[in-house]
DNA sequence: GTAATAATTGTCATATTTACAATTATTTTT
DNA sequence: AAAAATAATTGTAAATATGACAATTATTAC
């Protein structure tokens, strides 16, 4: 059978917006865009999708190449379609936000975008919707982690409360209670103390804890109540 | 300047979910394709966007078209992009949920693509991917609609909480118990009561309520717990 | 050995959730 | 007119979760 007739084809990227946690700050990495137009305005790093390629193995290509990474956190939230979006050419857009490792991601991979970290509120113009973009994620980032162990896939592999504690006040741009953060965080059963402390913030040192991979899966949904677990996915 | 060269560009189309509640299941509507392939063959609503139409006008245009209703809840959940998805050309399909009161739905509008209600579960087998659209939509509502008001959405403007009660427990497949259902739902400050009741179902009659659209925007994140508010959005 | 520093831990009051059954309003039947 | 039938409405007590509070502990530096 031969192709619809009549129909307009359009241009398909996916961007990237790729969280990272220095202990800090919660930031976003940026590159410097590499071609005409807006050549080296600042931009999400993003690409067109390509002939037999899904959005996903798309964002993932992106990705890798941006960071070095594979098999991070990655999840596709929202797909901007205005027809101006592009002063050039209509182009479709799927965006996908990362949560990685920052100690993981390695500088040199793609030194030629000129990456860079920026604190969130504290990002540069960007380029097109890219501002709209970067907006939805850390919405959509603090609603979500609000009721899932979203976060935890910012830190590194060993981590301790507190520096778990400083990922949520920054996200949320509040302060908890120490005592009352460690019993909701431990009640999830998502963490395994170490044997191990942290001494570099600290004369007494803090422990470190791992995630429990076994209970990961299991208690994801641990915060939701209304309906105590309305089934998988989001 | 000039286009973006060497780029492949694709077809680009929306499909909607539609839910509707009749007072005993949660049902969506299904239409028979009208061209080929797969004619006649039973299919989501949907169609291709439009040169300088973006997603959110070709979702609106392509629902009114479907049941005449403008305004109602429309919602972009994902974007579908495998490849091989149509067997004609490639084409990526965003994918729209929307709750109607289905009593509002008249389905004269749209006989030309012989629609149907169908109860979740029960759905004949569809075209392409749209089993899979269904299927993430329907855990899409589940999920939200345990956190939000959502499926308010789904009801007659005067609505009693029996209804609501059917409602929940067809949407989660389960049961509840009615006292701790009406003062968990009246709690929220989102129901007026009426003075006049609902005498279809029972001797004594079941008292009205509406919606309180004064509070129904500031009390749509009411359920979340663990971050008061993570913010607006989702 | 003492001071300094940040990590760790506990309790009580309050709010929320859950489990559970009697009463009420109305219509139909006798 | 009284009684029966039906579904809607309402309350309470126990268990659990939350929120607000500060003292103690482990370690290093002096």
């Amino acid at each position: 059978m031969t192709k619809y007739q009549n129909q307009t084809r359009l241009l398909v990227a996916v961007d990237c917006i790729v969280f990272g946690f220095d202990g800090q700050h919660l930031k976003i990495l940026l590159i410097k865009r590499g071609f005409e137009p807006k050549r080296n305005h600042w931009s999400l790093m993003g690409g067109f999708i390509e002939p037999n390629e899904s959005a996903d193995k798309a964002a993932i290509r992106i990705l890798k190449r941006l960071t070095g990474l594979d098999g991070v956190y990655l999840e596709q939230f929202h797909t901007f379609s205005e027809p101006d979006r592009d002063p050039i050419e209509r182009t479709l857009s799927i965006a996908y936000f990362a949560l990685i490792d920052i100690h993981q991601y390695e500088k040199q991979i793609s030194d030629e975008y000129h990456p860079e970290w920026f604190p969130l509120n504290k990002e540069p113009d960007l380029i097109f919707d890219h501002q709209q973009m970067v907006a939805m994620a850390k919405a959509k980032l603090r609603y979500k982690a609000a009721l899932h162990p979203l976060l935890l896939e910012l830190l590194p592999p060993k981590f301790t409360l507190p520096l778990l504690q400083n990922l949520f006040e920054d996200v949320y741009e509040t302060t908890f209670d120490k005592r009352n953060f460690s019993r909701k965080i431990l009640s999830t059963s998502l963490l395994l103390k170490q044997k191990d402390k942290d001494k570099s913030n600290s004369r007494k040192g803090a422990f470190y804890y791992k995630l429990d991979k076994k209970h990961y899966q299991k208690n994801f949904h641990k915060f939701l109540h209304f309906i105590p677990n309305p089934n998988g996915l989001v």
